[in-house]
This record gives C-alpha cells, sequence and structure tokens, in this order.
DNA sequence: TATGAATGAGTATTCATTCAT
DNA sequence: AATGAATGAATACTCATTCAT
C-alpha cells in the first residue's frame, strides 16, 4: 500500500504462495477425515479450487504434500516445546502447569493426533517416507524427553524410565487416545494424561532418601531401576 | 451324515469353513501389513489361493470381512480376558503378574495392534461400520475396566480415574506404541506399560488413610478425587 | 453341435477368446495407424467395443499386447517362409516365382511393414520388450537368409555378403520402403525389391569361373571376397 | 548497432538465436532418442536449461520444431548431395568413391536416420506437417536421382529402374539398416549399401551392346525394360 | 523475451463388484 | 460354492498449451 511496497509487485508470488497453502491446508483437513490413503488428488484439488495440475505444480507427487505436512508438524510441536524447555529457573508447579495446558490443548487438537497417526502408518509402508519421518519423530521425542527429564529433575525425582521412553509412551497415549474420540462422547485426554503423569511422579524415586517405599505402597511390583 | 457318505457331506462344509477361514486368515494378514485401504480383494483371493468370486461367495463386501475379524478380535480379547477375571479369590500379586504376563504378550503382539488400528480408523469413517465396531469396543473396555477395578480394590486404593477410562487409556497405550515400532529396534511397550501401571498404583489413594501422602510426594499435584 | 459336443458348452471359452481376439486385432489396426505411442488403451478398448478393463483381463500391460503381436508376426513371417524353404528339388525359376510373389504380396502388407516398424522403435526403446525382440527377429533374419543362401546356391553363385546380412538388407528395404508409401501415390516397392535381387544375383561371382567378369562390367567396385 | 552499444544490441539477437538453436539441437537428440511422441516440451526445455515458456517464445507448437528440424534436416542433405552433383567431368571412379565415403559416413549417422524416420511416421499422422514433409522429400529424392542418373550415363549403362526410384529405394535401404541398429551388434549399413550399388550397376544394361549378357547370368529374371 | 503457475484433457493402471457359467 | 471375464468409476500422474507477470 506504500509508495515503496506497492501491492501489485508481490501479487504473484503471493498469489503463487497462496494456492500452495490452500493446498497444503486442503490437504491435511481431507487427510485427517479420510486418510492418506482415502483422500485423491483430485479430491485436494477440487476442495481447494484448483485444478489437479496445480497440485503438480507445487508438489512433485502426493508424498510430498505428507512430507510438507509432516515439517509444518514438526515446526508446531517444536515452537509447543521450545515453551516449556526455555523455562530456566522455573519451579516445577509451573513446569506442571505448562503440562497440563498443552494437555487441555490436546481436546482440541485432534486432528493434529490424527494427522501424526496417518504419518505414522504412512511411515510403517512407505521406506522412502520413513526416512524423513523417523528424523523429524526422533528429534520430536528427545525435545519432550528433555522436558520430561527436566521436570523429574526439579522434583528430586528419578524418572522410572528413560525419559524419552516415558516422551514416547506419552505421545502414544495422546494418539491412542485420539484414534478412540467418538463424536458425540466426552473426551477424556487431557486428564487421563495427567492422571498418568502424576502415576509417574508418584512412582518416581526419591534419589538420596530410602527409595523403596513408593515400590511398597505399589505391592510387588519393583520400581525402575537404573536412570 | 448317512452312512454311505459320512466323510463327503461334511468335507464339503469343511471345505467351505475352509475356505472362508483362509480368506479371513489372509484378509487379515494383509489389513495389518498394507491397511485396510491398502488391501485389494484380489489381494486377499490371489494370496489364499482362490479365485475373487470365492471371496464373494463368502463375503458380501470388503467391509464384511472386517465385520469378521472385529469379531475375532472381540472373542480373542474376551477369551483373554476371562483368564484374568475369573480369578477370584486370588492375591493381588497373582492379577499382577496375569498382567504383567499379558503385557509381555504385547510385544509379540504388533499384528493385533495394527489390526485395532485399522478398525478403529474404520470405524471412523464408515457410519455403518462404527456401529458394530463401537459395541465390540465398548464391550471390551468394560471388561477390562472391572480387571482395573478388582486390582485397585485388592489393594486397596482407590483408582485416580474411572477404571474403565483407565482400561481405555492403556488400550490407547498400547496402540500408540504399536504404531511407533520401527523395524530394527527394540520394542518397550509391555515394559512401559507395566511402568505406567506402577505409578497409577502408586499414585492411587488409600481410601481411609491419609490420602495426602503420596500427592504430598509427586508436588503440587492433587489426586483424583472422586471414584 | 452334435451331441457329443454341444455349442453351449464351449460358448464361455469361445467368447473369452474372441475378445482377446478383437483386442489384439484392434490394437494392431490402431498401433499402425497412429502409432504405439500414438494409441491409447482406451482407444484400443473403445473401438473394440468394451471397457478398459476388459483389456486389462486380457493383457497385463499395453506392452503385452505388443508382445502378443510380435508373436503372431512372427508366426506370419515363418508360414511364409517355410512355403520357400521347403521346396527341396525345385528349379531355381521356382523358387524366383515364389519371391516374386512375396514380393508382389509386400503392396499389400503395408500393415505388417508399419507394425514391424513400431515394433523395432519400441524394441530401441523399452529393453524388456528388446529382448523378446530380438529373438524374434533373429531367427526370422536366418531363415530369410537360408533362402536367400539356397537360391545362391542353386544359381550355382557366391553370394556378394553374407545370406543373413542380406536377408536383413531385404527386410530394411522393404520397411523404408513402406515408410515412404503416400496415400494416392503408387507404391514401387514389390518391384524394387525385385530390381535390388536381380541386382544381387548379377553381381555374383561364379564361384569356379572366371569371378572378376561382373566385376569388371560394374566398374572400378571390387565384388565381395568372402563366402 | 549504435558506436555506444555496437555488442549488446547484437548480443540480445545473438542470445536469441542462441536460445533457439539450443532449443532446436536438444529437440534433435531427443525426438532421436526417444522419439517425437515420447519426448515432451518440458523435456525438451529442461534439458536445454530454460523454461517451458522460452519454448513457446520461439516455436509456436511442439511440431513447429519438429519443422525446423526437418529444413535443417533438408539443408544438411542438400549440402551433402551438391558435392557430389557438382562434380561435372570427373570420373565414375570419382562419383563412386564419393558415394563410398557417403555411405560410410551414414554407420556414424544413425541419428539423422532416426529423426529421418521420425519425420516421416510423423508425416503420415499429420496432414499439415506432411505437405511440408513431402515437398522436401520430393526435393532431396530428385536431388540423389540425378546423381544415380549421372552415374550409370558415365558408366554408359541403363538404370534398372527410374533414377529416382532407386534414390529412393536407396534410402529406404539405409532407413531400414537404421532401424535394425542394436547397441553392441556392428553395423553393416554403409558395407551392405555399396553391395547392392555394386549389384544394379552389374545388372545395368549398355544400351547398345547385347544387354542381356546379364540377365541370362542372374537366371531367368528379365532385365528392367524401360528407362 | 522469458518465466513458470495453472489449466483441462489425457495416460496407464487398479479396484470393488457383477454375473454367466 | 466357486470361477474369472467384464464393468465402470476411480487413481496418481503427464502433457501441450495459455497467460499474467
Amino acid at each position: 500500500m506504500s509508495p515503496t511496497t506497492p501491492r501489485k509487485r508481490l501479487s504473484r508470488e503471493e498469489s503463487q504462495a497462496q494456492t500452495r497453502a490452500r493446498l497444503i491446508d486442503t490437504a491435511r483437513q481431507l487427510f485427517v477425515t479420510n486418510g492418506y490413503g482415502g483422500t485423491s488428488i483430485r479430491d485436494i484439488a477440487d476442495e481447494a479450487g484448483y485444478s489437479q495440475g496445480a497440485f503438480y505444480s507445487n508438489f512433485a507427487s502426493k508424498e510430498e504434500v505428507l512430507l510438507e505436512l509432516l515439517r509444518g508438524h514438526m515446526e508446531a510441536e517444536a515452537a509447543h516445546l521450545s515453551n516449556v524447555i526455555d523455562s530456566d529457573g522455573r519451579a516445577p508447579e509451573q513446569i506442571l502447569s505448562e503440562l497440563e495446558s498443552w494437555a487441555a490443548t490436546l481436546n482440541n487438537d485432534a486432528d493434529w493426533c490424527m494427522l501424526s497417526i496417518e504419518l505414522q502408518l504412512h511411515a510403517n509402508r512407505s521406506p522412502t517416507f520413513a526416512a524423513e519421518y523417523q528424523t523429524v519423530w526422533d528429534a520430536h521425542r528427545a525435545g519432550l524427553g528433555r522436558v520430561v527429564g527436566r521436570l523429574f529433575a526439579m522434583l528430586g525425582r528419578t524418572p522410572p524410565a528413560e525419559p524419552e521412553e516415558l516422551a514416547g509412551a506419552f505421545m502414544a497415549l495422546t494418539h491412542g487416545l485420539a484414534l478412540q474420540r467418538v463424536g458425540g462422547r466426552p473426551d477424556p485426554s487431557g486428564r487421563l494424561i495427567l492422571v498418568f503423569l502424576r502415576g509417574l511422579i508418584a512412582s518416581a524415586g526419591l534419589p538420596d532418601a530410602a527409595p523403596g517405599a513408593d515400590a511398597e505402597q505399589a505391592g510387588q511390583i519393583p520400581p525402575y531401576p537404573g536412570g
């Protein structure tokens, strides 16, 4: 609008970016709703209001949109995590409340979860995709693992399994619960995730104090031995 | 049945049953490997050694095999549970060891889990299928919920959420972990499930005794209030 | 019709064979007219009066029809040759008249030639096809080479190049002339082929008698040295 | 053109010419390798290092590049022929050695031959193209025919068919042999063409002397009667 | 002139399903 | 019950060409 940056100049690049963005967004919605295999390129193009050729002007193949979504997924998750990770010097309560709000988000985030499941399923089938996927996944798991580790450290407790494994398990729980969602029933995902988190903390040993106390309460199940 | 042709009669029925059984079994394997959408009826028929027509002599549609698998799934799960449920008068340790062995099975049971995921995904998409699926699912969740409830009762503890919800969460965890399986990496599913179970028990309140003890250890997270 | 071979029995197999034959025949016509690349499976199916699926019930791929045509081509050519080859003890004039009639056929055989060119072109591009093609081609060239060799032997002359090479050259000439055909202009193929054949015979040396006589007449061009 | 910018002006035109030339050259290579139908405009543009738009800035359609190639083909062939034709007063041996060296060229000229075949095939299919093609073809055939006629005249012989027809036949032979080329096998094209040429000369009648001598040797095949 | 995103028709191939045998 | 040829619609992807920039 200003004299130095007239609107018309950017119009072309912008319109290209818009096309691409609309296709990506439509693809995400359809993948979530109908699955990757259940979504055709014609569906995506039609729904986005373009021709099939427009799709192929922007992506080399159907799988490449999925990769694009994967990248977006990764960035969103990373941004999410950085909020929690950068909380140096905060009290445990603050981290917990961060996690709590994160868990609450999940209730409204069914789409992301379903997309994540589609990504995982496709990775199980396409070796090409699997390689790219694993990188993103491992990075995310490591990031969430660091948050988990930090939380236990702040509480002065030994986590009952490798923090990364626990991170993976929480993601598994999240995805599995997303899969159980049925229209019309309330979704207890966020609440249940916190219940499990509280459980882990409760069963975590105090490194120096008597570590067996909790285990005793938990019956005959021995605590996680190593860090 | 008649004395002159006792075998033939049976053999014909048997051969039909065999055809059907082989088709179902082949379908299960292929659905697990390639997904429901990624498996064609020709694939199933070819792999089972029959014609496509044979498939349609046994099933009205592709979805009907999935229903058949669902029924088999249900039966298998129910049988599994009844081992644990019928253990009236057993000590908590015994139930826990049952659960432990069940968790161990999961490591080798990736196929059932993947099938379960396929069923869930398809239920999300096909209303016809969803109704049938929900019945089975609810029954199974209720059954596992009863086991969970009984376990907590035996331990004299209040579960930190509705036993049925906890049951659903464990199934979610199991499925989510199955999805994360990557060829070549060890699968920690069984171990992690037990870690989470121990956590729940550790964080469960002793109904009459001082209920805050665990919560105190777990920091500022209040325990699950109601049963 | 007879009681032992009722018509109805064969009806199914026959109708299948008919479908296949019609598709092959339509494919040949279209390949000749529009080329292999210029002919779509939809074209073939539509023109033959079937669905595209019917095509794929009969052939695994587009290339496979071409292979089928190749086989037919081979058989027709072989049959053609056996007429000439089996003429043991015939006089040279008879062989020549056979060849003359064969050359005459070519005028009406533009289709076979164009098909042959399509086959050769496709062999240049598809390694899969090339292997199958080369076998057929070599066999046919060897067969025609034997006819050529026998002809020169009967005339008591030494051929001016390896009979197989000469055979290849005559086929090349035939194909090249077919390519030159233009609607509306008379086609001199058959006549020209015979002109060239006469030339070869005229320039062939008499093995024992003065072999240089012809060469002398032909100017400074030395005759083909080896047999 | 102006003294201040003599280079720039020219360089722009030159660069346009260069773009065009590169596109034409790339098109030729790809048509030879993959055929006209098997080559896309994107292939040409990409391989030449330009955009598809650049192609359409230089050619109105895909067929127009083919026409351009046809013109270049014609010029190259005409240049080739003028070497031979302008040799007034040379001895027959010289003409023959010219032809011999031309035939030798063919061995390395598979590309031109394949292009020629593509042109002929396309002319058979596109009426637009056919008209243009026929002009070029007829001119070239007439030119080569004149060379052939002159050769026979110098040898004092009557050609066994119209010189133009013989010219066409030699081109047919050349193209047909090019089509037979298989990677890894030696190419006998040049040698065989000379063998056929020698044959024609050997079978050509001496106009005034006893014309039947050769024919007698060639068995019962009567010589070409008319000029 | 040159760009390359976008179009719309077309490509080979696959699929769930039907039906005469 | 079992066969498998045939259907018709769908699938991922390609192509010559257009057009705003």
